[in-house]
DNA sequence: AGTTGTGTTGAAGA
DNA sequence: ATCTTCAACACAAC
């Protein structure tokens, strides 16, 4: 559930209210959730260390600490970072929801503040890389090139769209591999708002509709990061607050009600086990 | 009360 | 290679 813009609200965020803070310890009652190192070595590799910056890349974030280590933190679909300060820890109610409960990793910050890291499933991850190594990192997770970055341009599209002619668009829209960020609920929206069926196979796309959807994925993305991305059910920010663009879904979680811009039935499907929603009438 | 579905993704099997 | 299925886990809805 948090996809590109709900990750880019966050991060904003995060650069906002934990940027130079020094981490003075560290909790964690699902030390599992951390790869590829013990609950102990994490804790002394991050202690003492000043956050320098928060960065992401599709759905992933990225806080760089001093000292050259950098924090991998994927949120998967419950995942919620949640900042306390004294104050917001006595006033703030939206922490008493109970979608923010299920707090598994504290990051113990100075000045009595917290980020705390909520996530019912337990699905969410984080890993610890060497800040230089970043790029490898990327490379060997295969993150494909980031949905709202300058280097995704109609070009590089088309050309990421060349490689994979038999591929249907819905499937391709979801590979992280390809195109980084957007999740299931945007692909839905994106191709409802470009006029083009999931299941058109990526050969049969015309320039025009390369380009429908290009604009379509940059303008669909760009809102819902204004209106700080979508709570259709547990998605919230670090301050434990829901987004707005759930208001704005034309398609998503709508199959069986009228089509906003043609008032004909919108269906549901499975695509490779997921589903897509869309109209039959407006997408061809 | 048991079954089914859920926004993610990596691994295993075909 | 590439596609499908399953598994991680907890909960809501049916």
């Amino acid at each position: 559930m948090p996809e590109l813009p709900e990750v880019e609200t966050i991060v904003s965020d995060l650069n906002k209210k934990i940027k130079n803070a020094t981490i003075t310890n560290f909790w964690s009652d699902f030390s599992s959730a951390i790869k590829g190192v013990t609950l102990a070595k994490f804790k002394q590799a991050i202690k003492n260390k000043k956050i320098l910056l928060a960065q992401r890349v599709g759905k992933n974030i990225f806080l760089h600490l001093s000292g050259g280590k950098t924090l991998h933190i994927h949120l998967r679909m419950t995942g919620h970072l949640l900042f306390k300060n004294n104050l917001s820890k006595k006033n703030n109610k939206n922490f008493q929801d109970k979608v923010n409960q299920y707090i598994h990793h504290i990051w113990y910050l100075s000045e009595n503040k917290t980020l705390e890291f909520s996530d019912l499933r337990k699905f969410a991850t984080i890993h610890l890389l060497e800040t230089i190594t970043l790029k490898k990192y990327l490379a060997e997770k295969k993150i494909g090139v980031d949905a709202m970055s300058a280097e995704f341009t109609l070009a590089k599209f088309t050309k990421l769209l060349i490689e994979k002619p038999q591929m249907l668009i819905g499937i391709l829209l979801l590979d992280q591999s390809i195109i980084s960020g957007i999740g299931n609920i945007y692909r839905s929206e994106i191709l409802f708002s470009a006029g083009v069926l999931p299941e058109r196979k990526v050969l049969s796309l015309t320039k025009v509709e390369q380009k429908k959807i290009f604009q379509a994925t940059r303008k669909i993305l760009q809102l819902a990061i204004k209106l700080r991305g979508t709570s259709d059910s547990d998605y919230r920010d670090t301050s434990g607050a829901s987004g707005n663009f759930q208001k704005m879904l034309q398609v998503y979680r709508r199959d069986k009600t009228a089509c906003p811009n043609c008032q004909k039935i919108i269906l549901r499907k499975k695509l490779a086990q997921r589903s897509i929603f869309y109209c039959v009438n407006c997408q061809k």
